[in-house]
DNA sequence: TGCACTCAGTGCGTCGTTGCACTGAGTGCA
DNA sequence: TGCACTCAGTGCAACGACGCACTGAGTGCA
């Protein structure tokens, strides 16, 4: 079922769509509290239930599932992670043919991503499961997804001429190549912050840009 | 449908009966509210659904009428008159055959009625309305036959083994009496508390509390 | 006195919540 | 490896709230 993200300036037009929305408001933020107390995604839907204060059924009357309800309470944290890439544009201008992808770039090399996606990979999967078993990486995994989607869908507002599928292309690949990122600079720095990690960071980053600018037709070993 | 009266210490037992509890209570707090800050009955449905927070079809699934609804507010106040009598009684010792009546007569004599039945009529009917409409009148009327019921109930408690027809006629007596003791005390007195209009509310109390001791049998005017 | 209006109260159907019993996946242990 | 347990997720029916259109009583006015 189809759920449109109310704002919160056009209230519902009668008291069941109001108690409707309530509810579902309730859930998410009962999943955002539950997740800021524990540290991680791991409370059941029992636990969901009472905190929102419905039953469990209503739980699930609202989301198709507790990832689902998850996804959406990260919801302000991966907006504040596109919210800060978009300020950024805004300081860049971009010009010449690759304009669209430098900006991109240069906003990104200017944005904190260490910080978001080290603090999503820890809800999602505590420290000690690597690997993650698969349930908690599907839902990493949807995360990243849903950030770049997020970024994609701003980007075709700052540039309504684009490519869509471009656009959708470009943005899912930085974005799943910053998380891949942070986790080549978390094995190689223990994540920890001091100049040289931050030397580490640039350095990786820059190498994930150059190879998502110019493509990876030469990323392979040289030919002998 | 029989709506018993929720005790405040037995929670109910799932979240369908807490909710349905929950807007009855909120239904009666409304009325409540918007007699005191209205200082009559005269509110609408309309207002008191919004006040409540429910819709005014839910008003009319919990209760019957809204004069229902007054007389359930009035509750708390029709509970502090009895109230009231029965601290009286456990003062004064009731012995001897007329024991049951004369306890509960020396604990009206010192007990406040004229506030609560003042008020009550205030509420019911604000002044320059006399006569009442019919309608007002009733809601009145059933006021006072309340608190005649909850003073038979306490009187019951207190002597399990008296004919409950006579304890329902004689509490009703009783409360029906003061009430018309109170409307002539204001006619006489203007309702002005002084140490004058204190002798005269004692006299009429005498007189009402005698006529009902000994019976109207010898109530007319004396044979020429 | 008739008309227009307000408001209490109602019947009926829809909606969202809820209770409950159930299935199946995943997990831990003997 | 089989069993018992926990928990996510589900189908179904009942419940309470709600929206809506309606009726009738009461009221004020021309």
């Amino acid at each position: 079922m189809h759920q449109p993200r109310l704002s919160p300036r056009s209230p519902a037009p009668d008291r069941r769509e109001a108690l409707k929305s309530r509810h579902r408001r309730a859930i998410v933020d009962a999943a955002s509290a539950l997740m800021t107390e524990r540290g991680d995604t791991g409370f059941t839907v029992d636990q969901l239930a009472e905190r929102a204060d419905v039953s469990r059924r209503t739980v699930f009357n609202h989301f198709k599932s507790l990832d689902d309800i998850v996804l959406e309470a990260f919801g302000t944290m991966l907006d504040a992670i596109v919210d800060g890439i978009e300020a950024n544009l805004a300081a860049v201008p971009a010009e010449g043919p690759h304009g669209m992808f430098d900006g991109l770039a240069a906003a990104i090399r200017r944005t904190d991503l260490v910080a978001p996606i080290t603090r999503l990979r820890q809800l999602v999967g505590p420290e000690g499961h690597e690997p993650a078993p698969p349930s908690r990486a599907a839902l990493y995994e949807r995360a990243i997804n849903d950030v770049g989607a997020r970024l994609a869908a701003m980007m075709m507002r700052r540039h309504p001429g684009a490519d869509p599928l471009v656009v959708d292309l470009m943005c899912g690949a930085i974005i799943s190549g910053g998380a891949v990122t942070v986790q080549h600079w978390e094995r190689i720095t223990g994540g920890v912050d001091s100049a040289e990690s931050r030397r580490v960071w640039v350095e990786l980053l820059d190498r994930m840009i150059a190879l998502n600018r110019d493509g990876y037709g030469s990323a392979g070993p040289a030919s002998p």
